[in-house]
DNA sequence: CGAGTGATTGACTTAGATCAATGACCGTGG
DNA sequence: CCACGGTCATTGATCTAAGTCAATCACTCG
C-alpha cells in the first residue's frame, strides 16, 4: 500500500531519490529534518536505543511504505534509520510538503487521510497479534485481507513474508495453511487462497 | 495519551457526549459519519464481520483514545463500534472540524500531527508484539517506556491491562516480572519500575 | 463482614518454536 | 545447455516457553 500516488506532482516532481547499501544509515536521531521517505525497494528500519544501548526497533518498513511522517512536523528525526538491507528511497523534502499543505488545505487533508488509513491499518494488526492462537489468527487475517467477494485473498509476497507479518515463524504459518486445506476451510491455487463457508 | 487537548476550544465547546452500555452500539457499518470520538471512560470495540458473519476486531480503545479518525475523510463508516464495558465518549462533529481545518490550517496540522504520532506508537507496539519472547518483550516494552531517565517506569493501570497490551497472558507477565526482579534486572517499587544496568 | 478483583505462585499441558532434511525453482556462469 | 548455489516451501521430530487451571492473599467497597 501507500504508493506515492498521494503526492502532488509537483513534489513528486522535486523528489530525490536516494541509494542506500544494507547497514548505511538514512539519519540519525538529532539530525535536523530533511524530509520524509518512500521506500521504492528494500527494507529500512527505524531504531531507538535504549539506555544500554541496546537497540529498540520501532518500525520496519518495505517496499512502498511511507515512514518518518510523524518528522513532518519536527525540528529533528527522533530516532535512526538504517538499511537493512540494500534499498532506495524517495525524499520529499518537509518544507515543499509544508508550504503545499499551508497553500492547499486539499492536499493536506489527503496527506492526514492517508495517515489516519495507516493508523487503521497498523491498529488493526496490532489486533490480529494479540490472538494467540496461529489458527484464528490465520483465519482472522484472511478474513481482512479478503477481497470485495470477501473470500478470495491473494498473498502479496513470499508466504515466509506473510508468516513473518502474522508474527509467526514460516513454518508455522505452512502448517496452519496445510491444516485448513485438510479441513476444507481453504483452498490453496498458488498464491491464491479461498476461504470456504465452514457452516 | 492522545487527550483531547488538540480540540479548539471552539469544538471542545460544542461536543456532546453520549453514554453507552456494555454492548450498546455506537455507529454501524454505512451509517453517515457524524464525527469521531474519543472516549472519556469505559471500553469501545471497532468490529467489522467476515462474510461468515465472524466479528474481527480492529481495535479497542480505551479512556482518553481518540477513534475513527479516518472517518473524517469518509461519507459513511466502515465498521461498527460498540461498548464492550460502560462507556461514555466526546463526539466531535465532522463538519465542524472540516470547517475548521480549511479555515486554520495550523489546527490541520496538530491533528495530522496527533495522528502521525499514534501511528508512530502503533507501529512500535506492532514490532514489540512480534518478538517471541515474553521476557524480551518486556524489556523491550520497558526501554520504550520508560520516561526521561531511560530507567523508570511508571505502570498505567493495572498490571493485568499491561500484560494485555503485550499480548501476554497476566500470570506470564508476573512470572516475567518477578524473574527479572530476581535476576537484579529491575527493581519494583509499587507501580514504579527502575531498570538496572546489566552490564 | 462477605463479595469481587487484582496480584502472585504452583503444577501441568500444549501450541508453536527450533532443528533438520528434502524437493522445487531460479538465476548464473562455465 | 547444464551443473551448482541459493532461497522458498514443505514436512517430520523434538523441546520448551508460555498458556491454562487452580489455590491463596491482599484490598477495596458497599
Amino acid at each position: 500500500m501507500t504508493t506515492t500516488d498521494w503526492v502532488p506532482v509537483e513534489i513528486a516532481a522535486g523528489a530525490k531519490r536516494r541509494m542506500l547499501r544494507a547497514g548505511e544509515s538514512l539519519f540519525r536521531t538529532g539530525d535536523p529534518v530533511h524530509g520524509i521517505f518512500a521506500i521504492e525497494s528494500g527494507r529500512i528500519q527505524m531504531l531507538r536505543y535504549d539506555i544500554q544501548g541496546r537497540p529498540l526497533v520501532l518500525y520496519t518498513g518495505i517496499q512502498g511504505d511511507l515512514f518518518a511522517e510523524a518528522a513532518l512536523f519536527a525540528e529533528t528525526y527522533h530516532c535512526d534509520a538504517v538499511a537493512v538491507a540494500d534499498a532506495t528511497v524517495r525524499i520529499f523534502s518537509k518544507s515543499a510538503l509544508l508550504s503545499l499543505f499551508a497553500r492547499d488545505p486539499a492536499a493536506a487533508q489527503k496527506f492526514t487521510a492517508l495517515i489516519a488509513h495507516e493508523l487503521i491499518t497498523a491498529r488493526s494488526r496490532l489486533e490480529l497479534l494479540n490472538i494467540r492462537s496461529a489458527h484464528e489468527r490465520v483465519l482472522r487475517h484472511l478474513g481482512l485481507a479478503a477481497g470485495a467477494d470477501g473470500r478470495t485473498v491473494k498473498l502479496p509476497g513470499t508466504l515466509k513474508e506473510t508468516a513473518e507479518d502474522l508474527g509467526l515463524t514460516p513454518e508455522a504459518f505452512y502448517r496452519v495453511l496445510a491444516d485448513l486445506e485438510k479441513r476444507g476451510q481453504i483452498e490453496r491455487k498458488d498464491d491464491l487462497i479461498k476461504l470456504l463457508d465452514t457452516t
